[in-house]
DNA sequence: ATGTGGGAGGCCTAACTACC
DNA sequence: GGTAGTTAGGCCTCCCACAT
C-alpha cells in the first residue's frame, strides 16, 4: 500500500505523469498540493474519488488548493473541516484507520498560521497523517538554513506531538537557481510513524517539487535475551511467533542476528502476497553491521545474502531500529518471546552457524592460532581440527589445551563417539548406542575458504566466498565495462593490495597515480575549470598503467643524510633534507620508465619555474644519467647526492623543476 | 559585530485570454 | 482546436532595517 505526496505544481499541467505515477506505485491514496483548479474544473483520475480544496487568487485564477484522491475500493469517508488553511481531509481505511489530510501552506506566512495549524490538528482524529507542502525550513527535516516559517511548523509539530517521517532527502528544486531545499513535510501520528517508511522520486516530472512515497510495510519485531544461562531470541508479528534457542556459548549479538535471519528465511518461503516488509529490531549493533556490510559474523554474510535473493524476488525489505523497554509494543512482546525462549529444554537451533568468537566460550573447544592458520580442540574428547583462516573469523581470547598433540593433522571425515556433545554440552544417554558423530572438514578452493564442525545438536560451518556475493555482482557488471578508461587499470575486480607502511596521503598519491591523475593532468578539475586543450594534451600523454609498482612511496624525510642514497656523504657538513621530486616530475619519470624510455635525463615536469623564486638561490640541479632497464623506476639518489648546503630560509621546492611546494 | 526578520526583485511556469 | 501573448503565483536570493 503506498500513498503518494505531491506538489504537482497543476493538476491538469502534470496528469500524464501522475497517472504513470500511480500505475507505477500501485498508488491507494494521492496528498496532491498546487492543484490550481477551480470548482468547475475537472480533478479526477480513474477508480478514484476526490476530494479538494481550491483557492483563487485576485484575478479569479486557481492559485495553491489541496485535495486527496482515494481509491473507490478503500473504504473511506470525507471530513469537513472548518479553516482558513488550504487543506483537505479524509478517514480512510487501509493496513488500519487512518486520518489522511493534504494541505498546501503558501510561502511567506506569519505565526497566525500556528493557530490555525492547531487548530486543523484538532478537528484530525487520530491516528493521523499530515502531507503536504510547508514551504518551511528548518534543519529538524534537513534544511541548511532555518528561517521564521521553520520556527512556526517546528512549534506547531512539538505542540501537538507529531512525528516527521522525512528523511533529509531534498524535495523541491529551484527552476531558476537550480538550489535544493526541504519544504515538503510528511507529518504522522507516533504510533502510526513504524508503519511507514518515507521515499523521494530521483524524478521531479514536471513539477519543481519531487513526487514522495509513504509505503506502508508490514512490521515484524525482532528481539534477542542472554541470562547467565542461556541464549535466545524471537520474532513476531500479527500471525507470527519465532522463538529459537541458541547455544549458550552464543553472544546476544549472534541472538539479536539469528532473529533477523530467520525472519528473513520465512519471508523467502511465503507465498503471502505481502511484498512490503519492516523488520524491527532493538539492536543497533545488528544494523550497523549489516548497512556497513560488516561480515566478520557469519550472519550479517548471510543476512545480507537473503537481502539479495529477497529483492529479487521483488519484496520490498526496510529494517529499522526500534528503541526497546520504551513501550512499543511489538518490541515488548519480542522481548517476552525471547525470554521464554531462555527456558527451552531443547536447542532448535540446529543448521546454522555460529561464529568462532562465540564457540572459544564453550569450555570444550579450544582455538589458537599457528603459524597462520588456527587450530582448534575439542578437549574433552580429543579431537583436532586445523580450520582454514577465512576474514569472517575473528578470534579473541584465544585458550590452548596443553594436551595438544604432537603433529596433529585435520581429517576429512573423522568420526568420533564421545558421551555427550563437546560443542552444546547436551547430555547423551548412555544406551545411545549411536553416540554423537562429529564430522570436520575443510575446503579451500578458488572461490571460498571454509571449514565445517557437524555434531548432534547442530551444524556449524564457517567461511564464506573469499569476496563477497555483492562483490561478485560488481565484478560481473565491471566485465562488461570495457570502454571504461579506468577498466584497463583495473580489468579485473580484486582485493586492491595496500602498503602497510604508507600513510593516508601516500595511497591518495597512489591512487591518483594508478588512475593517471595528477595535478599535471587534471589541475583543472581541482581549481574548478574547464580543461584546456594543454590539459587533454597531458592526460593524452600521462595515460599509462601503473600496475602494482609502488616507487612512488614517499621517501623517508631523512633521506638527504642517508648512505645508501649518497655516494659521498660529507661528514662535517649539515645539510638540510632535500625534498623528493613533486608528484608531476615523478609522474612523468615513471612513465619515461614505463615507455622504456632510456638514457635520457630525468622529465621535468611543465610547471618548470619561469622567474627564481624570491630569496631562494636558483641552483641548477644536474640530471644524472638515466638507467632505468637496469636499475628499475628512477630513483631520486642522484638528484640527492648532488644536493647543495642549503640556506635555512630557502623554501623548498622540487629538485627537478624548481617550482616551490605550496604550503602544508 | 552578529543574528533575525521582512521586503524587493528576479526567474520560471501554469493558467488564462485573445486571436486565428 | 491550436497558438501566442499576458498575468500572477511560487519560491529563491539578496539586501536592509532592527534587535541583541
Amino acid at each position: 500500500m503506498t500513498i503518494l505526496q505531491w506538489n504537482c505544481r497543476g493538476f491538469r499541467a502534470n496528469f500524464q505523469e501522475l497517472k504513470t505515477l500511480v500505475a507505477q506505485k500501485d498508488a491507494t491514496v494521492l496528498c496532491l498540493q498546487e492543484i490550481k483548479v477551480k470548482d468547475s474544473d475537472s480533478c479526477s483520475l480513474n477508480g478514484f474519488n476526490t476530494f479538494k480544496k481550491y483557492t483563487l487568487g485576485i484575478d479569479g485564477r486557481a492559485v495553491g488548493g489541496a485535495a486527496v484522491l482515494i481509491k473507490k475500493d478503500a473504504p473511506h469517508q470525507h471530513i469537513p473541516l472548518t479553516t482558513n488553511l488550504q487543506a483537505v481531509a479524509v478517514r480512510v481505511t487501509l493496513h488500519r484507520l487512518l486520518t489522511v489530510c493534504s494541505i498546501y501552506l503558501p510561502p511567506g506566512r506569519s505565526h497566525g498560521d500556528l493557530v490555525e495549524l492547531d487548530r486543523l490538528v484538532q478537528q484530525l482524529p487520530p491516528p493521523l497523517l499530515l502531507l503536504g507542502d510547508f514551504n518551511a525550513h528548518s534543519e529538524l527535516w534537513g534544511s541548511e538554513e532555518p528561517r521564521p516559517s521553520g520556527r512556526v511548523v517546528e512549534d506547531f509539530i512539538a505542540g501537538n506531538d507529531l512525528s516527521i517521517l522525512n528523511t533529509e532527502s531534498q524535495t523541491y528544486r529551484h527552476p531558476a537557481s537550480g538550489s535544493f531545499t526541504v519544504i515538503d513535510l510528511s507529518l504522522c501520528s507516533p504510533s502510526a510513524h513504524i508503519d511507514f517508511t518515507w521515499e523521494v522520486d530521483t524524478d521531479q516530472h514536471g513539477s519543481d517539487h519531487f513526487p514522495i512515497f509513504i509505503t506502508n510495510h508490514k512490521v515484524i519485531f525482532t528481539d534477542g535475551s542472554k541470562s547467565d544461562s542461556a541464549v535466545a531470541c524471537s520474532a513476531t508479528a500479527d500471525n507470527l511467533r519465532i522463538q529459537i534457542r541458541l547455544p549458550d556459548s552464543a553472544s546476544i549479538f549472534s541472538a539479536e542476528l539469528l532473529a533477523i535471519y530467520q525472519v528473513l528465511t520465512l519471508l523467502e518461503c511465503s507465498t503471502n502476497d505481502q511484498q512490503q516488509f519492516l523488520i524491527a529490531t532493538d539492536s543497533l549493533s545488528s544494523l550497523q553491521a549489516i548497512g556497513n556490510f560488516n561480515i566478520k559474523h557469519p550472519y550479517v554474510f548471510k543476512i545480507l545474502e537473503k537481502c539479495t535473493l529477497l529483492h529479487k524476488k521483488g519484496i520490498d525489505l526496510v529494517m529499522a531500529w526500534c528503541p526497546s523497554h520504551v513501550g512499543v509494543m511489538g518490541n515488548e512482546r519480542a522481548d517476552l518471546l525471547a525470554k521464554e525462549a531462555l527456558s527451552f529444554t531443547t536447542y532448535q537451533f540446529c543448521h546454522e552457524h555460529l561464529p568462532l568468537v562465540d564457540m572459544e566460550t564453550n569450555p570444550f573447544l579450544r582455538i589458537q592460532q599457528q603459524n597462520g592458520k588456527y587450530v582448534a580442540s575439542i578437549a574433552k574428547h580429543n579431537i583436532w581440527v586445523e580450520i582454514v583462516y577465512t576474514k569472517t573469523l575473528e578470534i579473541k581470547n584465544l585458550v590452548w589445551s596443553k594436551n595438544k598433540p604432537e603433529n596433529v593433522k585435520p581429517r576429512k571425515g573423522e568420526l568420533r563417539k564421545p558421551d555427550d556433545c563437546p560443542i552444546c554440552n547436551v547430555d547423551r544417554p548412555e544406551d545411545d548406542s549411536a553416540g554423537i558423530n562429529i564430522y570436520t572438514d575443510g575446503s579451500n578452493s578458488n572461490d571460498a575458504v571454509a571449514c565445517a564442525f557437524t555434531c548432534c545438536t547442530y551444524q556449524t560451518q564457517f567461511g564464506l566466498p573469499d569476496q563477497m556475493l555483492i562483490y561478485r555482482a560488481e565484478l560481473n557488471e565491471w566485465d562488461e565495462e570495457t570502454d571504461n578508461k579506468l577498466h584497463s587499470v583495473q580489468p579485473v575486480i580484486s582485493e586492491w593490495k595496500q602498503d602497510a607502511q604508507m600513510d593516508r596521503r601516500g595511497e591518495i598519491v597512489m591512487a591518483r597515480a594508478r588512475i593517471g591523475h595528477s595535478h599535471l593532468t587534471h589541475g583543472y578539475l581541482l581549481r574548478r575549470e574547464r580543461a584546456n586543450d594543454k590539459d587533454l594534451e597531458n592526460i593524452t600523454r600521462l595515460w599509462f598503467q601503473l600496475g602494482e609498482a609502488d616507487d612512488f612511496r614517499p621517501l623517508p624525510e631523512s633521506h638527504g643524510r642517508s648512505g645508501e642514497q649518497m655516494d659521498h656523504p660529507q661528514e662535517d657538513c649539515v645539510y638540510r633534507p632535500l625534498p623528493p621530486p613533486c608528484r608531476e616530475c615523478r609522474l612523468l619519470n615513471k612513465v619515461q620508465h614505463l615507455l622504456r624510455v632510456e638514457s635520457e635525463p630525468l622529465e621535468v615536469c611543465e610547471r618548470r619555474a619561469t622567474t627564481p623564486i624570491t630569496g631562494v638561490p636558483r641552483t641548477p640541479v644536474k640530471s644524472a644519467p638515466n638507467d632505468f632497464s637496469r636499475n628499475g623506476p628512477p630513483s631520486i639518489a642522484p638528484l640527492i647526492a648532488g644536493a647543495k648546503k642549503l640556506e635555512s630560509d630557502e623554501v623548498a621546492c622540487c629538485p627537478l623543476c624548481q617550482v616551490a611546494f605550496l604550503p602544508g
